[in-house]
RNA sequence: GGAGGCGUGGUGUAGAGGCCUAACACGCUGCCCUGUCAAGGCAGAGAACGCGGGUUCGAAUCCCGUCGCUUCCGCCA
């Protein structure tokens, strides 16, 4: 006999009179004594069982009196039109009721550790996550579970449809120089050498293009051995993608034309809908002179103003200062002393040299602290250039440095965004960064650097800077930002090997060193490299603002915590002393 | 590497120097109950308050250290 003729989400009126077979876990029980109902719950749904001793043996009413949550069950069944005012509305199958004939005990369970079935209960997450498995029951990472199948589902069918090739690339892979720290493998067959686990496969995917393959994807686990935050996992997974004969706009439309379409296409299982379509575009210096931060959360305006031409010749000693920009924090007239001290605190921590504060009371800026020292005309000047009302709360600061000022406004901007929850939880205010600067100059270092990575491709008008004003190349180079976070980023490549040593010549890498480095790559390139390029989108990322969770930890079936551990599984654990022999691994735990 | 937050029965919280021989809710155990769906009623078990040290006549409550989890900075080409 099979386990299950139906699932418990898909029972209703049509199937009144059915014999059926369910089985899942006691989701809950409700036992009167006369009559128990059970709430059997399988991943598609819940369906109310009703164990009525006028139905069924008195040997299974006892059984039905044994069941405790979490118990496997199997029954056996009629279903049935529930009687008038017992419907449950709450329920997809509300309408109908599994009366029971008869009943099995498939495995009992011990008590949870925790409550399975009510979601709106919050519970520590290092109990969840050493008992992942059962987390995972809940209807809330159940969803979210889902919403990334769907779209890793959705993203493999719409590249599928457009002539992309899915092609797998090797974990084990080449330590590279640059980037970030990585996972080691040791070799057992060459005693002291080393295999490494990508951080992304950046390299592969551009000699695919090499190899002819001209439109690649991949849903790829990248790795990366750095410290942790909420938005970033050790292992994770981007959409890798690449395209050869392409420009900027032939890429950025795939990512814009995939996204918009999961957003509309899903709206009902995510509930997210698109602030912008299409999807904003702004250059880095727009971005970083209107909001202060490369990844700004566009789901509310709070725009920097700039006001310094208004406060040059100013006697307000802060003010005397290259730049004064400032924001206006709508309707926080009502923040306190303590609270803007807060935030001047928080300023200062982000490079601001301090902060000025205005409260704009019904007869304009409060005659206290920088509102007392100000003149008339200044505080007219701040006033109609910043648009602030009564009951609004001004923030400014001055600094000579332009993008120190820039950035320390931008973080505060986002801090007064996550503080006054001004981001429409729904809304998905996606947001293309363009026109990146190529390279810093890296002053401790004495030489400049590379932003984004070494194959990066100067936009055409800007190669003859490479030589004599490498801070003025902008890159061929892009990212994609959602309600303030980076969620793809990628280039045009070089392929011309020209260009590509006038690049490695600036950052200072001789033609030496990088064959030794890259010689794989730039060996590959002599043979014929079309122009190409793409972009990674965090499939972790974008899942987490889908499922509107607070961290990646919630769309990740098996996540590491911040130590990188895993609780549940007990690792990173030791290794016997035979395995690391064989490896060619001595300890030195000293150090 | 650094800074902040949290750490009380199985779970979620309350408790802010003596009223705590630690409270409440959920869960758990037993009994009652034939229409509930966060079922209900009655009874009961269960924590010396992460760990160590200190201050005090007295500490879950204050201080120091330590561990765990977490957020952020550094780091993440």
């Amino acid at each position: 006999m099979r386990y299950k003729t139906h699932t418990c989400g898909e029972l209703n009126l049509a199937h009144v009179g059915h014999t059926v077979t369910l089985a899942g876990w006691v989701h809950r029980r409700r036992d009167h004594g006369g009559v128990i109902f059970i709430d059997l719950r399988d991943r598609f749904g819940i369906t109310q069982i009703v164990i009525n001793p006028a139905y069924t043996t008195e040997d299974t009413f006892r059984l039905g009196e044994s069941l405790r949550n979490e118990y496997v069950i199997q029954v056996v069944g009629q279903v049935c039109k529930r009687p008038e005012g017992m419907e449950n509305p709450k329920l997809a199958t509300g309408e109908i009721e599994v009366i029971v004939s008869k009943l099995e005990v498939l495995n009992p369970s011990k008590t949870p550790p925790f409550v399975l079935n009510d979601d709106s209960i919050e519970q520590d997450e290092s109990v969840r996550l050493r008992y992942r498995y059962l987390d995972l029951r809940r209807e809330r990472m159940a969803r979210n579970l889902l919403i990334r199948h769907r779209f890793v589902k959705f993203i493999r069918d719409y590249l599928d449809a457009r002539g992309f090739l899915e092609v797998e690339t090797p974990i084990l892979f080449k330590s590279t120089p640059e980037g970030a720290r990585e996972y080691l493998v040791p070799s057992r067959v060459h005693p002291g050498c080393f295999y490494a686990l990508p951080q992304s496969p950046q390299q592969l995917k551009q000699l695919l293009m090499v190899a002819g393959v001209e439109r690649y994807f991949q849903i790829a686990r990248c790795f990366r051995d750095e410290d942790q935050r909420a938005d970033r996992q050790p292992e994770f997974t981007q959409l890798d993608l690449e395209m050869s004969f392409v420009d900027r706009d032939d890429v950025l439309e795939v990512v814009e034309g995939l996204l918009t379409e999961f957003t509309e296409r899903f709206a009902d299982l995510h509930g997210k809908r698109l602030m912008f379509k299409p999807f904003l575009r702004l250059s880095f210096e727009e971005v970083m002179e209107r909001f202060g931060r490369d990844k700004p959360d566009l789901r509310y305006g709070m725009e920097l103003f700039d006001v310094s031409e208004a406060m040059r010749g100013t006697s307000f000693v802060p003010f005397q200062a290259q730049h004064v920009k400032g924001l206006v924090a709508t309707g926080c007239a009502h923040f306190t002393r303590k609270q803007t001290d807060e935030l001047t605190e928080f300023a200062k921590k982000n490079g601001a040299r301090g902060l000025i504060v205005l409260w704009h009371d019904e007869d304009g800026y409060r005659n206290s602290g920088a509102g007392a020292k100000l003149s008339d005309a200044e505080k007219q000047a701040i006033m109609t250039i910043s648009g602030s009302k009564p009951g609004d709360l001004v923030l400014l600061a001055a600094d000579d440095d332009r993008m120190a000022l820039n950035e320390a406004l931008g973080e505060l901007r986002h801090e007064l965004g996550l503080r006054l929850k001004l981001g429409d939880p729904d809304a998905m205010a996606f947001l293309w960064v363009l026109d990146f600067p190529m390279f810093s100059y890296d002053k401790a270092e004495q030489r400049w650097v590379a932003n984004h990575h070494l194959f990066t491709a100067p936009q055409d008008e800007d190669l003859p800077l490479l030589e004599t004003d490498p801070g003025r190349v902008k890159g061929k180079q892009y990212d994609l930002v959602c309600n303030g976070y980076e969620v793809a980023g990628g280039s045009i490549r070089i392929h011309r090997r020209d260009v590509q040593e006038r690049v490695m010549r600036l950052l200072g890498l001789s033609l030496e060193e990088a064959y030794k480095k890259f010689g794989h790559m730039l060996e590959a390139f002599e043979y014929g490299a079309p122009p190409h390029g793409g972009i990674a989108p965090g499939v972790d990322r974008l899942t987490m603002l889908y499922a509107g969770a607070p961290n990646l930890r919630e769309v990740i079936a098996f996540p590491k915590n911040q130590q990188a551990a895993d609780t549940m599984l007990g690792i990173p654990s030791s290794v016997s002393e035979k395995q690391l022999r064989e490896l060619h691994i001595k300890l030195d735990l000293e150090s």
